[in-house]
RNA sequence: CGCGGAGUGGAGCAGCUCGGUAGCUCGUCGGGCUCAUAACCCGAAGGUCGUUGGUUCAAAUCCAGCCUCCGCAACCA
């Protein structure tokens, strides 16, 4: 019997750093969706990988005197190492530096050169000579160099382009009118932000940096980030190489997964790509959230705490998988921190779960030794049990196919409170007093037992590493376990024996817990982080310039007439200043941190012969004096009796 | 008037497509049970469903305006 095959991917990670919780949470999302469709009989491929090429990379390298190849490769072995750790059962793993793909990269780049879909035109923007790097407007930081903070110049350098423009209308019929993108709701979003105002021609080489793969017929150029990447979907099957041939078996994919932040990516420059391969697009892109933790957006000043390593040490891979999958609804943030982790560990692992497989093991101990005898006497009181565990499956299907695992997980867990509650009704203890309810008795056991099984069964595609514990304890063999058992209700052996084992999920001292991990953040991040990242966050001090050079800057001091915000813009204040000679308008940055009563009548310095731009159509003549303080910025106001138009020296 | 999403008991969410007793999880309080991981089961308190107006016999649900928050885009000269 030919098994229908199944593809589906998780991003492949920019391994700059270590991996951390969102990379767990895209990648375990992605196991349980593979695990799943391998019980239901499904012909899996399970590929996830590293994006280990650019400028960042390279430079991350040469900070620590190693080679590129050097640097990713101890990186690459962390991830691995994570997802061994978490139990990922992925069956392929692509690196970009793998020859297999480069090979595959190069032909692809050659295909579309050849077709005339990529051209060589010139790249212009920002350029920071210094650091030999290009920055969009949009990057820069005040208009310098986010990395080094020196002055950019208007630059433009040779480089080849992909035309997105002839598939503009089959991306936007994509969006709008297949279920292609999950949830739909942001495809309205795209087609207004990039497709509707034209999309522009991708740059897709660079000459600024080295680390990457060379267009064969043009070696200073190296491939950029989108042709590399993306690719590696097709090339991971063997698409224009020689090391794989499941190309055709499994492409086009099910299911690719990611978070918000690359899902323009791959719902607009991946299909084009791909169009312009004459290639079948993939069937679904599913777009989920970040983890936000204690309601911030995660940031590499609070990695240390949720490491995901020092949490599955802590609490066990499964519970971290649990929670994470269960806070996830498609497409929306989750909230993660230690507290709800915690609390949702004990509540539905250890009390509802883990106690009802101990409560029910020890009676069957305690009442039968352990093992049932075969009478039976059924009562009207099980059959919403035994209806609700034998119709689960479907539901939880139903929900997968919408990969809403969340849900999934809710339906099941209906299931194993309904067990408890059923152990309520049914009061076995009472039933033990009376020799005769024996049958009656038996038969309480034995359902309960099947509806753990059933629920375990389809858990195990979301915790993989516990749930085999469970059956060890309530006498399921391997080979009872498989989809279709998961909506029979009787599969188990009538006198089947259980064992004690341990506990499954223990129950966390909150309090205690929290405690810990928060002197755990003492002890990690911020001691090793937050004076020397003070230092750090300094931009440094430029190159020396002349007296001359200063004297083209003519700064004087000028009084705030009027002030009121920009519509439209969320961070700009249109101010007028009187700068001695008269009126003059300047549009400053600075909306988030002043309201226009805070400015007016108050004296500041404006940098008075710049030349004037425009922003969001208005006009700045001028920029007023202000300190960068952090992330925040502090106007620089002046004394009073500082009369408007006096230069400073 | 750039585009889109959201405002529901203390917290986090569902319900809105196809109007008709406001539901779930956690938390709080009271009770029950004793097989179990101080667990489990039952019950209660707590919401004018952001706001104003409209349509309707009836609006959380449909329509219009307003307020607030969040994404995306633009933008810190």
């Amino acid at each position: 019997m030919d098994k229908k095959p199944f593809y589906i991917t998780t991003p492949i990670y920019y391994p700059s750093g270590n991996p951390h919780i969102g990379h767990c949470y895209t990648t375990v999302a992605c196991d349980s969706i593979a695990r799943y469709r391998r019980m239901q009989g499904r012909d899996v491929m399970f590929l996830t990988g590293t994006d280990e090429h650019g400028l960042k990379i390279e430079t991350k390298a040469k900070e620590k005197g190693v080679t590129p190849k050097q640097y990713v490769d101890e990186i690459v072995e962390i991830f691995k190492k994570l997802w061994e750790t978490m139990n990922i059962s992925y069956d392929r793993y692509i690196r970009t530096t793998d020859d297999y793909h480069i090979e595959s990269v190069q032909k692809i780049f050659k295909e579309l050169y050849d077709k005339g879909y990529i051209y060589k035109g010139k790249y212009k923007g920002k350029y920071c000579t210094p650091c030999e790097s290009f920055w969009t407007e949009s990057q820069l930081v005040n208009g310098k160099c986010p990395d080094c903070g020196r002055d950019v110049i208007e630059a433009e350098e040779e480089a080849y382009f992909f035309k997105m423009s002839p598939f503009a209308d089959r991306i936007e019929k994509l969006l709008l009118e297949t279920d292609y993108l999950q949830p739909k709701t942001r495809a309205v979003e795209l087609v207004n932000n990039f497709i509707k105002p034209g999309l522009e021609d991708l740059c897709v080489s660079r000459t600024s940096f080295t680390w990457g793969i060379p267009v064969t017929f043009d070696t200073k150029h190296v491939i950029y980030v989108w042709v590399d990447a993306l690719s590696n979907y097709i090339t991971a099957l063997g698409y224009k190489n020689e090391k794989y041939n499941d190309y055709d078996k499994f492409w086009p994919a099910d299911v690719h997964m990611v978070a918000k932040d690359i899902m323009r990516f791959h719902a607009i420059i991946w299909p084009a790509i791909l169009m312009a391969l004459d290639l079948p697009l993939p069937k679904h892109l599913a777009v989920h959230g970040w983890i936000t933790f204690n309601g911030q957006k995660m940031s590499k000043s609070l990695g240390n705490v949720v490491d995901p390593f020092v949490l599955a040490e802590r609490y066990g891979a499964d519970a971290i998988r649990y929670h994470i999958l269960r806070e996830m609804a498609l497409g929306s943030d989750s909230s993660f921190s230690n507290e709800i982790m915690i609390n949702r560990i004990n509540s539905d692992l250890a009390n509802d779960l883990g106690n009802l497989v101990s409560r029910t093991v020890a009676m069957v101990i305690k009442y039968f030794d352990g093992t049932l005898p075969e009478d039976r006497e059924a009562d009207e009181i099980d059959n919403e049990l035994i209806g609700m565990a034998s119709t689960l499956s479907a539901k939880v299907e139903a929900f997968m196919d919408e990969t809403q695992l969340n849900n999934a997980l809710a339906e099941i867990f209906k299931v194993i409170s309904r067990a408890n509650k059923y152990i309520d009704e049914t009061a076995p203890w009472t039933l033990a007093k009376d020799e005769s309810k024996k049958a009656r008795l038996a038969t309480v056991m034995y359902n309960l037992l099947e509806a753990i099984r059933i629920s375990t069964t389809l858990l195990s595609c979301f915790m993989p590493t516990t749930m085999p514990k469970v059956w060890a304890q309530t006498g399921v063999s391997e080979d009872m376990v498989t989809y279709e058992n998961a909506c029979r209700f009787g599969v188990l052996p009538a006198n089947v024996t259980v064992t004690k084992g341990d506990v499954l999920f223990p129950r966390i001292d909150v309090d205690k817990e929290i405690d810990e991990l928060n002197s755990m953040i003492k002890a990690n991040a911020p001691a090793e982080e937050s004076a020397d990242e003070d230092k750090a966050n300094l931009v440094p001090i430029l190159d020396t310039i002349s007296i001359d050079d200063f004297a083209k800057v003519d700064l004087r001091v000028a009084e705030v007439k009027q002030c009121e915000k920009v519509k439209k813009a969320k961070k700009l204040l249109k101010l007028i200043l009187d700068d001695g000679f008269g009126e003059r308008q300047v549009v400053s940055g600075i909306a988030k941190w002043y309201a226009p009563e805070d400015l007016i009548g108050k004296k500041v310095i404006v940098v008075a012969n710049l030349a004037p731009a425009k922003l969001c159509g208005e006009e700045s003549a001028g920029m007023i004096v202000a300190a960068d303080v952090g992330e925040d910025a502090k106007v620089i106001f002046v004394d009073k009796d500082i009369p408007n138009g006096s230069k400073l020296r």
